[in-house]
RNA sequence: UCCCUCUUAGCUCAGCUGGUUAGAGCACAUGACUGUUAAUCAUGGGGUCCCUGGUUCGAGUCCAGGAGAGGGAGCCA
């Protein structure tokens, strides 16, 4: 009999028939009923089966996390709590599951709650748990939305190279790509490595942004993006960095910063729409998880909306948007920096803005996504285009409350000679980046794009406060693990 | 990399100003019960108190160093 997913069962449509679920076991309560999830959606079956006349040791090995299969007549529920349950006629155990937590390889999950710090350590048993399951549909959901939302747009997916030999890109520190002898590897006259005896005939690192080639791409298809993983060397211990990320860089030719800003807000707001839509009992059910986490927490420390109620609100409001130069105004005529409260008091107008001061505008001020604009050059990137007045550049970050920065972005310097002063003044050479200087030598165009970080885009939609829990396999200093 | 906190049973934790036999809940095992909802009830087993060294008559508790984890900062997405 051809085996049913849960989901579809839950619809109810299939009552009176007999049907094959397939799944592991999450309880099995009082003899007699057995919860089985199979991970097409947050909920379990419930199968109930006649223990007076089962085999005593088949329902000795229904425990946690063994695999079974059950067939069986779907009908209403005789009891409360769930609207359909399966009577069981047969079942068949594809895989045992030590549930004796004295005998060694005994399944470490229980039917309890555990920490997210003891499951980041069984993260390949994790996705069975009912949060882990939720975040990562939900993760599912929110890439397959990001590749709909361009593809419908008409944007063009180029899969940019995860090792490059451009080191130029400034974004971070980068992992080293080589097959060289880490003992003993050639060296040149000058006793430094020798690179060109290496696999690509010279130093090569994994990939930090796909930015650059994203624009070599935009100067031909109009609008790309890229979605892949991207790595940086950072020796960052934060809820919101990893050393393996995955991040989406759409690129778009004869587009300035507005038009960069309005697709980046229409773009979070259509995969959040597309999450609360396909994903409604995942996000349902974490929704509720934080309600009963905050419970334990002083009525001071609690967050004015929950979940559901913060994605709503993200979506039912524009996003504020200022100039770097009107935030520095906001902050520093604020009664917070008055009365001293920042750590970093503000005085001139120059600076990087610190965590405290981002979460100060999105949390207290606005109380709602900020986009920040127009940053001073000397805090940002090369590429991104001077404004006119010599001092700013047309740059761009969208700050999440709880998240901060979720989305940096800018409208490129399609100017070649300014590029190429630019480029001088931040010590880039510009020899090696001959190639991308040749989209302003050869038919250059305005354009701008900007990069988001996928995982912290699940964050913000799951309300995980640790980025470690939404990827599947968390790289961070000192960690790689499975 | 810097600052702060934590590390006690399989898991989540309690353990006071140092005091002799280290506790609870859950889990697990056995039995009872049988329409349960992380079932319930009874009984039972289970500990290198992270590691190393020190102070002390005596250290889970105090001190030093180390390891691991968590939170915050910086770097950023």
């Amino acid at each position: 009999m051809a085996r049913i997913k849960i989901k579809e069962i839950l619809k109810g449509e299939l009552i009176d028939q007999t049907v094959t679920v397939k799944g592991w076991v999450r309880t099995f309560r009082n003899n007699s009923f057995i919860a089985v999830n199979d991970g097409s959606c947050i909920h379990n079956i419930q199968a109930v089966v006649n223990f007076e006349t089962a085999d005593p040791e088949t329902l000795k090995r229904l425990t946690p996390g063994a695999c079974i299969g059950i067939t069986g007549k779907l009908i209403k529920s005789l009891g409360k709590g769930q609207t359909v349950e399966i009577v069981v006629s047969d079942i068949e155990i594809y895989g045992d599951a030590e549930a004796d937590v004295s005998k060694p390889n005994s399944y470490p999950l229980q039917p309890k709650a555990h920490s997210l710090e003891y499951l980041r350590e069984i993260a390949h048993l994790r996705f069975r748990t009912n949060v882990f399951g939720a975040v990562f549909r939900v993760r599912h959901t929110l890439a397959y939305a990001v590749h709909k939302f361009f593809n419908d747009k008409g944007f063009l997916y180029l899969h940019t190279p995860i090792i490059t030999s451009s080191d130029a890109e400034g974004a971070g520190e980068m992992f080293r790509v080589t097959t060289l002898d880490p003992k003993a590897p050639p060296l040149t006259e000058n006793n430094e490595v020798d690179f060109k005896q290496d696999f690509f005939g010279k130093a090569t690192n994994l990939t930090v942004s796909g930015q650059l080639e994203g624009e070599l791409g935009a100067m031909a298809f109009s609008d790309v993006y890229t979605f892949g993983p991207t790595f940086r060397a950072e020796n960052s211990n934060t809820t919101r960095h990893l050393a393996e990320f995955w991040m989406i860089e759409p690129e778009m030719a004869f587009f300035d910063l507005k038009d960069n800003m309005a697709l980046a807000e229409e773009m979070l707001k259509y995969v959040i729409t597309y999450a609360l839509e396909n994903n409604k009992d995942d996000i349902e059910f974490l929704s509720q998880r934080l309600l009963d986490e905050e419970k334990n927490k002083p009525q001071a420390d609690r967050s004015e909306l929950s979940l559901l109620e913060k994605l709503n609100f993200c979506l039912g409001n524009e996003f504020a948007k200022i100039t770097y130069t009107e935030a520095i105004n906001i902050l520093r005529e604020s009664n917070h920096n008055k009365k001293k409260k920042f750590q970093y008091i503000i005085d001139g107008w120059g600076a990087d803005l610190q965590s405290e001061h981002e979460r100060y505008l999105v949390e207290k001020h606005f109380k709602k996504p900020v986009i920040l604009t127009d940053y001073p050059k000397d805090i940002k990137s090369f590429y991104m285009r001077m404004n006119e007045d010599g001092k700013t550049v047309a740059a761009m970050d969208i700050l999440f409350p709880g998240i901060g920065e979720i989305i940096g972005g800018s409208q490129r310097e399609e100017r070649l000679e300014k590029l190429e002063a630019r480029m001088k003044d931040m010590h880039i050479p510009t020899e090696e980046m001959s190639w991308y200087l040749d989209t302003r030598r050869f038919g250059s165009c305005p354009h701008a794009g900007f990069g988001l970080g996928f995982e912290r885009l699940v964050l913000f939609v799951t309300g995980m406060t640790n980025i470690r829990d939404v990827i599947a396999f968390p790289r961070t200093p000192n960690n790689c693990e499975f």
